[in-house]
DNA sequence: ATCCTTTAAAGCGTATACAATGGATGTTCG
DNA sequence: CGAACATCCATTGTATACGCTTTAAAGGAT
């Protein structure tokens, strides 16, 4: 039935040739493969609705499906890509309601650590977060909306890393990651997310010390952020053909 | 070896003895299986540090060790249990620093909605609610803990389903699971967690519609919770063997 | 010509087999 | 007698094989 051609080909795309001993430490490959599929995601390259098939995966970064399959669970639970019985994994399309609950619950908690993160935070820490920031703001000058986005998801991640509180800030990752498949779903073009100077903005307020100021201002850049978005209700998945096409 | 002996067993325990010509609708058959282990952790039926030996699962359930990896991955993503490299699956034993961040992010979000609930809760809503009050204070007070703890978390999550937010809640359910683990390692026998009466005035609260009142009133009992704990950072996994059995 | 039926293919779900690693135990040397 | 080393076993990591479901296409009937 034609695959007996390559039996015993247990290594196959061995793309570098290293030797290396091992093949590739498994654990962290699949960190790596991980990262590599939810980067993709998050900057918008895999559109949701995107098929993601574990074949098609499992060939492309050398694996078997099995590890593809963790990693698409992986995926799966933190709402990046969803997995349908018996039809396979695909980008979520995240619904209006969940667009809504997400930045109603990001109002809540990134605002909730904004005190915690002006008292604890370093110079460094503002110099780091700045710089990410630079890099935002450079991304969406020369137009790379892609990785603007991913920037100003990374920013709003780091931040939340500086609260003393490592629970809340990986929630926070898990919410700006699906902020960017909201983005991706009903930004409206031109207006993508962040706006240029708010987030060093917040730093100046945070270094400064100005918790409750950071929290307002938190307050409004999310609400901006949501307001810059057209969430409708997408129709029904079966679009009424006739009336469409009819004069 | 031992093992022959239910060497082409698939269906093992298919109860009904329905033909149903498919074996046991797997995907269900999994997230039963889930529940089960998820509620024996949260129960303290599996103490923190038990190991979950893969093939041991794999017997207890009748399944084979793919559909057992695939649970132990979820409940790790959920910080349920812990997957060692090597080493295999074992229930999460929290540290201190997880638990106050646990406790600090509950103080924080489990507050943050109670306005919203206050809102929009119903008298059926409520009457729910109290029903499994009744159940924990029931349970409380004929000795039965596990039951008691499970159902306490239990109310925390159903409460926070209530808010018309399933992000926020889909958390909070989280955050409560691991409440229990918390409680196992640091509870002080005695105290277990919530108040009896706790339960019943916060939904009374709820209930008038007083969401301002209810807010505090769920931070004092969680900051009651928290307070009962012993949060003391264990000494060294290694014991001190010699002080431990010398006389 | 459209709709329904039949058939084939493609992809997911699960089990099993094999490889590799880490811990435990037994052995040997200092 | 104790410690270091080597060997063995228990257990996980990964790949592959096979079955089943679903989807897509082709053919026939109305």
């Amino acid at each position: 039935m034609s695959q007996q051609e390559v039996l015993h080909e247990h290594k196959p795309a061995r793309a570098g040739g290293r030797k290396k001993g091992k093949d590739g430490d498994g654990a962290e490959r699949h960190d790596a493969i991980y990262h590599t599929i939810s980067d993709a995601i998050i900057e918008h390259r895999l559109r949701p609705g995107a098929r993601l098939r574990e074949d098609a995966l499992a060939d492309v970064f050398g694996v078997s499906r099995t590890g593809i399959r963790k990693i698409l669970q992986r995926l799966a639970l933190e709402h990046l890509v969803t997995l349908t019985p018996r039809r396979g994994a695909s980008v979520t399309r995240p619904t209006a309601e969940e667009a809504r609950d997400v930045f109603a619950t990001r109002q809540l908690v990134e605002c909730g650590i904004m005190q915690d993160i002006a008292r604890h935070m370093t110079s460094a820490d503002a110099r780091a977060l700045r710089e990410l920031a630079a890099r935002e703001r450079k991304a969406l000058k020369s137009g790379e909306q892609s990785v603007a986005i991913k920037l100003s998801a990374e920013f709003h991640t780091r931040l939340a890393r500086l609260s003393d509180n490592a629970v809340i800030a990986e929630f926070i990752g898990h919410l700006c990651s699906r902020s960017s498949l909201i983005l991706a779903v009903y930004g409206t073009s031109g207006h993508l997310g962040c706006e240029s100077h708010d987030h060093d903005e917040l730093i100046n307020l945070l270094e400064a010390g100005e918790g409750e100021r950071a929290k307002a201002f938190m307050g409004r850049h999310l609400k901006a952020i949501e307001a810059s978005l057209s969430i409708v209700e997408e129709e029904n998945e079966v679009p009424d053909l006739h009336h469409i096409f009819s004069p």
